[in-house]
DNA sequence: TTCCGACAGTGGGGTCGCAAT
DNA sequence: ATTGCGACCCCACTATCGGAA
């Protein structure tokens, strides 16, 4: 190690993240995160890792936007280490949730009026988790691979297995190409999950696969869920790899309950009513994001476990099998806990199986390659999943000026049904979502042109006149919106120019869906 | 040369815990 | 008691780069 080697200064990652800003090049901004990282000492490169891919190796800070609004005078020098600014963030971290709002509000202050006005931009934007450089996780992989000479390939996967970008970073750092190839799924050290890609039918998922057998699982409603057990002891977590072990005791239980020793598997927890119908997802989402009153929870909102994959069984990883094996594996060890599934090579019978899970509640199915492995971390194609689309034509009531690359266009939409009651309109939901750069431009323009007073603001409100034809998943209860609900995963298909606001959906039409 | 996989960005609704009001 | 904030569940879709075909 070079004993002289400088410190590296937050001016420093401030400086790289402003270049890799600066440029849409990929390969560019690989370059420029890389040439950083080779000057920076094993014990400095995690934290500078974690921070240029807008990741904070805290997790929680308990500082958010609105504590960030009013900043002191910055400093005219930089002096600040990424050390120091490493320690800063531990001390807000650990003063989070102690009643302490003072003390971590002059944390913030020390902290802030110590940066330069550059620094304090960028801290801002790592605390909100808005560093919007055009580089997160995976830009930075790249970057650790080129910065330490180790196949690209190689690091991803350590990534997937170690979870953090940091912890591959300082490995590569400390013991090179050979430290990140022995890198190995831990139990009890939660994995990146595999995602699923989606398509419109059951036959578009099948025709992007190999042809070689499918299997098609019930997608349930609930919250994904990662259990490990270690010489006994279990652990769950989440997607995002937050361990939620104290709050899902049926999961522990249910798990505990299998045979054999160590294990890994994948599945989802969900609250299901007597009739074995699955509860919509707010009841699930709420007893599970609750650590109160278990017991009484437990009694009103029993969480059912399913399965549906195993990544380690007794010593053995099962990673790299095919989906074929550890359905094999996963019928041996939990028969009575497997998802609803389908072994077939025949697309009718995948068809009927999805209207037969979407009859009975369910979201859709998940359609996987028998021959795929267990791609961790990656929304690759050896899952696709498969949701019916409920489409619904609404008035668009106002329109929000967009941020970032839609800065300049009217972006967000709010969106109304019609109530006949009144001859007006019931405000549902919004979305910014299925919208091309030209359909940008056009209701940029559009909406302009309908704008009523009260323009100057963010929010453009206008003559309920536009119909639009919109995507979506389902509708919930809402207690923000006054019809009571609200539009889940809203998205534009199209304007409607055929149609009048008369002719809109009205809000009897969209709490039938509920 | 064209195609396509992976990534980043742009935000959506709901719920809880916690501290301040 | 209520309200505001932060965190984190669920998430869809488009644009873009650069390697694969």
């Amino acid at each position: 190690m070079d004993e002289s080697r400088p410190e590296v200064m937050l001016a420093d990652v401030v400086e790289a993240s402003r270049a890799v800003a600066a440029t849409h090049s990929r390969t560019a901004k690989t370059q420029a995160l890389a040439d950083l990282l080779t000057r920076c000492t094993p014990e400095e490169v995690g934290t500078v890792v974690s921070h240029l891919s807008g990741v904070l190796p805290q997790r929680r800070l308990g500082v958010g936007f609105r504590s960030l609004r009013d900043l002191p005078e910055a400093a005219q020098t930089p002096t600040l280490t990424v050390l120091e600014v490493d320690a800063a963030f531990e001390r807000l971290a650990s003063a989070h949730g102690t009643g302490s709002t003072a003390s971590r509000r002059s944390e913030l202050r020390t902290l802030m009026s110590r940066a330069t006005s550059a620094e304090q931009q960028f801290l801002r934007d790592l605390m909100t988790g808005n560093l919007r450089q055009g580089a997160l996780d995976g830009v930075v992989l790249a970057a650790i691979s080129t910065a330490y000479a180790i196949p690209a390939a190689t690091v991803r996967r350590a990534a997937m297995l170690a979870g953090t970008a940091a912890e591959v970073a300082t490995l590569a750092a400390t013991g090179g190409h050979r430290a990140l190839e022995e890198v190995a799924l831990v139990v009890g050290r939660p994995v990146r999950p595999m995602l699923a890609a989606s398509a419109k039918t059951t036959g578009e998922a099948a025709e992007s696969m190999g042809g070689g057998g499918l299997i098609v699982d019930g997608k349930l409603d609930g919250i994904r869920v990662q259990v490990h057990r270690r010489g006994g002891e279990v652990s769950v977590y989440t997607r995002s790899l937050d361990e939620i072990t104290d709050r899902v005791p049926e999961v522990v239980e249910a798990v505990a309950a299998l045979p054999g020793g160590d294990l890994v598997v994948d599945g989802e927890a969900i609250v299901l009513r007597g009739d074995g119908r699955p509860e919509p997802f707010q009841v699930t989402g709420a007893r599970t994001a609750s650590s109160a009153d278990l017991a009484g929870l437990q009694a009103r909102m029993p969480l059912t476990t399913f399965l549906f994959d195993v990544l380690h069984v007794g010593g053995r990883d099962l990673l790299d099998e095919s989906a074929r094996v550890r359905h094999e594996v996963l019928l041996d060890l939990a028969p009575h806990l497997l998802v609803p599934r389908l072994l077939t090579d025949d697309r009718a019978a995948a068809e009927q199986f999805f209207a037969d899970l979407v009859a009975a509640g369910h979201e859709g199915v998940v359609v996987k390659d028998a021959d795929s492995p267990y791609a961790a971390g990656r929304r690759g194609s050896g899952w696709i999943k498969v949701k019916p689309v409920h489409t619904l034509d609404l008035v668009v009531l106002a329109v929000e000026w967009g941020s970032g690359r839609r800065v300049g266009s009217l972006s967000n939409i709010h969106l109304g049904a019609r109530d006949p009651a009144t001859g007006g309109f019931t405000m549902v939901g919004k979305t910014f979502k299925g919208m091309t750069d030209e359909v940008l431009a056009w209701q940029t323009k559009r909406f302009t042109e309908l704008a009523v007073d009260g323009t100057d603001g963010w929010v453009v409100p206008v003559k309920p006149e536009q119909v639009v034809e919109i995507a979506i998943d389902g509708v919930q209860r809402s207690s923000r919106y006054p019809g009571g609900v609200a539009l889940r995963f809203a998205r534009v298909l199209r304007y409607r120019d055929d149609k009048t606001a008369a002719d809109a959906d009205t809000i009897d039409t969209v709490r039938g869906l509920l």
